[in-house]
RNA sequence: GGAGGGGUGCCGGAGUGGACAAUCGGAGCAGACUGUAAAUCUGCCGCCUGAAGGCUACGUAGGUUCGAAUCCUACCCCCUCCA
């Protein structure tokens, strides 16, 4: 591997790696590395804000290491103290065995499966004793983890701090003793946790880790970091027309960061982007496309890529009909309005809603502005009924 | 063990007897515009009804009242402080 592989593996879209040149000595020792990446089993859906990370693991997997899939089937119970610290049900083990299947076909989108390991937490933490935990627990001190900035911010604004939300950074650490990480992978959020890993590493006369932290993802709302509970994100795992859609509408703010996290695109190609973006010399919808059509084909295919791309001119750009819509079952005898046949296939959430959107000028029958509730059976058979920009129906 | 604060619509958060289907902000949806499902502006934003109107809703269950999200009682849940 050259100098430059590296520079480009430990640079681009990367936030901060502790210690850097240990992680460069490792690197060019040409040992294959065990690189650690956690996953927590009450949040199955991997979205691009984790794709950040696994495109790395990819990266490195590349280069002849070795990925470590943790299914964190105890941490899940926990929750984890980033959040609102909303109280987690635990889950059966059902629940999570169907939640890692789930998980493990999104992952392994991105990341190789004959490179990739997987461990549960339960291996080593079912056999795990009293004495184990006052064991592990004695190692740190409460102020060490007000030292995180969460626990820090939220012990001192007087908000509650469960007992169990501490063990969750050693559960974390003791992962990596458990499985001998050389490399844990996370977001920045992951930072303490991760540390916590060396220390523990260290004191069991482990080769402490190093730690890989990749940027947050801004969601689509184009100011909070990506996530499933703010409803900001883009599944791995959706249809790609939605996936190039949701792309299309992210800020153009929010372009270059994605064509650099999320892409292969070469940082040349981008910094022209940047530029001609700066300087208005090319609409950013274009870049935008392009961005969309690589992640499209990240997932799926190129040609799914193209077919997203087609059905999102046609449809938005151009506003043309798509090619499947949604066949109204309408009665043969019984008579039946467009609000309440509307409904009942699911375009619109109810009566009142298709009513208001009818008020509102937003339905077309075969182009034409409708503001009358009709009866669906006086329509022209096979005629094209559009409920807002992207709903249609047919007769 | 003691003292106090709180549970409101998808979320945040007003409202403390009638004018409350509930201010406002966010999200969402629609229309206009556009360079895109960006930005911006305007409107809508519980359900049923052609409409007048009706129904369901402010932690849960009762009660007071002509009338309750607002008052009373019990219960459940959350939080803070002192010990």
């Amino acid at each position: 591997m050259t100098t430059l592989d590296i520079t480009r593996l430990l640079k681009r879209g990367v936030a901060e790696t502790i210690v850097e040149t240990e992680l460069v000595k490792l690197l060019e020792s040409g040992k294959p590395l065990r690189l650690k990446q956690g996953f927590d089993p009450s949040c199955p859906d991997i979205h691009l804000g984790h794709v950040v990370g696994l495109r790395k693991l990819r990266q490195f997997q590349d280069l002849g290491h070795r990925v470590i899939l943790i299914v964190g089937d105890w941490t899940a119970q926990i929750g984890d103290p980033s959040g609102q610290s909303a109280t987690r049900p635990m889950l059966s083990a059902e629940e999570v065995q169907t939640n890692a299947q789930t998980y493990m076909k999104q992952f392994f989108k991105v990341v190789d499966k004959d490179k990739t390991e997987v461990r549960w937490q339960s291996e080593w933490f079912s056999k795990f004793g009293l004495d184990d935990v006052i064991k592990l627990t004695s190692k740190f001190t409460v102020a060490q983890f007000l030292a995180r900035e969460d626990f820090g911010k939220r012990y001192s604004s007087g908000r509650p701090i469960a007992i169990t939300e501490l063990l969750y950074p050693l559960l974390q650490a003791y992962d990596s003793v458990a499985i001998e990480a050389d490399v844990e992978f996370g977001g920045t959020d992951q930072k303490f946790n991760c540390l916590v890993g060396r220390e523990l590493q260290q004191m069991t006369g482990q080769r402490p880790q190093q730690v890989f932290l990749v940027p947050l993802l801004i969601g689509t709302d184009g100011n909070q970091k990506m996530s499933k509970s703010l409803d900001n994100y883009i599944g791995v795992a959706e249809p790609p027309n939605g996936i190039y859609g949701k792309i299309m509408s992210i800020p153009d703010s929010l372009i270059i960061d994605y064509l650099e996290l999320l892409t292969d695109v070469p940082d040349e190609e981008i910094a022209e982007f940047r530029e001609q973006i700066a300087n208005q010399s090319i609409n950013p919808m274009v870049v935008k496309k392009r961005l969309a059509y690589e992640i499209v084909t990240q997932f799926y295919s190129a040609q799914a890529a193209r077919e997203a791309e087609d059905y999102f001119t046609k449809v938005f750009q151009m506003k043309e009909v798509p090619d499947e819509v949604v066949l109204l079952e309408t009665p043969v005898n019984l008579r039946g309005t467009l609000t309440a046949e509307l409904t009942k296939a699911g375009l619109t959430r109810s009566r009142s809603e298709a009513r208001r959107l009818l008020a509102q000028g937003a339905i077309e029958v075969d182009g034409k502005v409708v503001t009358d509730d009709v009866d669906v059976s006086t329509l022209k058979p096979s005629s094209i009924i559009k409920v807002g920009k992207r709903r249609f129906a047919s007769t």
